[in-house]
DNA sequence: TAGGGCTACTTAAACGTTTAAGTAACCTTC
DNA sequence: GAAGGTTACTTAAACGTTTAAGTAGCCCTA
């Protein structure tokens, strides 16, 4: 591998005027310019980002750290968001690092070792939490990084996230406008702070339509197909079951739908079912699924620009966004007529 | 940040002294060993990995490219096997550089990239491809990496796969013993060397119980779900259609199943079905689908430490490792007895 | 024609490590 | 009691860049 002394060498200049003529960072004669042009194309010269970064302070390196939530294996949303990631920071000559940790526990240490490491110039956190640590770390630490997801109390950090408050709002209201009258909620993780907003806006649709909150419709779920499933299969044990749900995440909604039909009900004549996400999943079930789709790639892409703007010192357009989901009416949501 | 000068200072010895502590790399007495850790402790200081990289020509990263066929959002073969990667990796201390490309006509110019700016050790190549210019390139660069899939020429390198032969053998003998004798083969994309071993499988099978192989019954097929669906309904429009198909995968195999569905046939009764990998939409889908269950965290952690091995110059056990899948049987191959 | 202000360079220090080579002190050993 | 060996260090070069500071030549201006 070819170093700038032996461009300098080949070239007749010194290093410094390597340097300038790579950069256009220093006054250099139109000859010598396309000489040592020349000649890093004929060496096939590259300069070392190592020594590059040690140099200039920074890595050219994002990093990504998936936590115990994200790491579910069977959450299709790290694909795409990570895709997003990868694609977006490549446009800027930057690498994205992931990362796994093994528990809650070391989770801080984790972040704690990049950022010592210097390993990264700015970091990516996904799923936003209630005390999330992580936040209040990388807050205090005064490290560049951009969040999916808002924050949960008095840090403040640039963020983008998908209103979940109007989303299931719209969601309820497309059920009551059904006919629906007992309508279930299978809440998400309360590690998660987007499960406040979902809760509210399913109290919100149910108020604006005059309907009780029956706090024994609303089931504590949490992230994947089983635990939908086991808080589904709550729901209809009860004397009078909710004709239709709202669930927290698609995959809750898928498995709130096969502890209906393992129950002998069907879906959506029984109960009708509306999810949130709208992974590739939801169109390959039968019946396929009503959803509220979330663009992880937009959301992703955005977040990169973000980090990009800030590491960058310029003006960020905006370092407080909120994407409005799109209700995506399939099947499980059905047509039915007024009820209860 | 604290640097090994801030640590010689305090601890009144030379940076030379620090460094051999820290790696224990050179003789020093005890209480300077025990003066210095007390220093560093103190300081919190970390050496740096960028000035240990430029001295020691190790980054200390390893590189993941999704490639075109990787990226396909909705495979979740890309989750886990990214966490195993991670996770395996990270206990060497080592971090996953994750990039991705638009295109197949700048995958190659990527891992140059990577390779010329030597932002990686080493890389971690997914799913071989006939003619794989990527590994074609990396070969003759002599640069370090390791794959998951075979090589289909005369290109050798470590690798870890899993045998598609034995597997599909075994599906479609499960199939045969069902009596099954019109079995259909929805198959992988061509631009998969890991197609062939499976169509390999098929037609063994075939061949060992007597039975014709009939080429109208082997679909072109894919990697998606619309794959899955088209080539399925190319199959029902045979004048005799397959009391049971195979598919290349899962994602296809669902794809299948609605194609069926569709029909208003049901699976398994009119059809049978089997799908490759055991992704979680496997068990999720109704009727569960039966298929052969792919190890993806498994392959993962295996590759990262041959890598390491690589690395280190360290004794590889087997380059060649191939692993086999295990066959789940699920609602989805049914119970059926003699047919055609 | 001396001085100032360009332009087009070069020199050398710096970034934070590792490590080969050097050195001083002490301990053996014959 | 001098040669040789060990131990515990230090000095300084090197890795491949960037960049502040220096310099030499030239043109312009008064």
């Amino acid at each position: 591998m070819p170093t700038i002394k032996d461009v300098a060498r080949q070239a007749n200049v010194s290093i410094a005027t390597v340097s300038y003529v790579l950069n256009n960072s220093g006054p250099v004669g139109e000859a010598t310019r396309a000489r040592v042009l020349a000649v890093v194309e004929e060496l096939g010269y590259r300069p070392s980002i190592i020594a590059r970064s040690l140099k200039g302070k920074h890595t050219h390196m994002l990093g990504f750290i998936l936590s115990p939530f994200t790491r579910q294996p069977q959450d299709p949303f790290f694909n795409e968001f990570l895709l997003a990631l990868a694609d977006t920071a490549a446009g800027f000559d930057y690498h994205v690092a992931v990362t796994a940790t093994a528990d809650l526990a070391s989770e801080r240490a984790t972040y704690e070792d990049m950022v010592k490491d210097r390993r990264v110039d700015g970091f990516i956190v996904a799923d936003t939490r209630p005390d999330d640590e992580r936040l209040a770390y990388l807050v205090a630490a005064g490290f560049p990084f951009v969040a999916f997801g808002r924050p949960a109390n008095e840090l403040d950090f640039p963020h983008v996230d998908v209103d979940g408050y109007t989303g299931v709002k719209q969601a309820v209201q497309h059920l009551i406008d059904l006919g629906h009258r007992r309508i279930g909620l299978i809440e998400l993780s309360p590690a998660l702070v987007c499960r406040a907003h979902r809760r509210q806006g399913y109290e919100a649709a149910l108020q604006e339509n005059g309907l009780p909150l029956r706090p024994e419709l609303i089931a504590v779920g949490g992230l994947t197909e089983e635990d939908g499933y086991r808080a589904m299969e709550g729901l209809l044990d009860l004397a009078r079951p909710p004709t239709a749900v709202m669930a927290g995440n698609d995959l809750m909604a898928v498995g709130a739908m096969n502890a209906i039909r393992d129950r002998g009900l069907t879906v959506p004549d029984d109960v009708a079912l509306i999810g949130f996400d709208d992974i590739p999943l939801a169109s390959y079930v039968r019946p396929t699924l009503s959803t509220l789709r979330q663009d992880f790639y937009d959301v992703g892409e955005r977040l990169v620009r973000m980090l990009m703007a800030l590491l960058h010192d310029e003006e960020i357009a905006g370092t407080h966004v909120i994407l409005e989901p799109t209700l995506i009416i399939r099947e499980s949501s059905g047509g039915a007529l007024t009820r209860d």
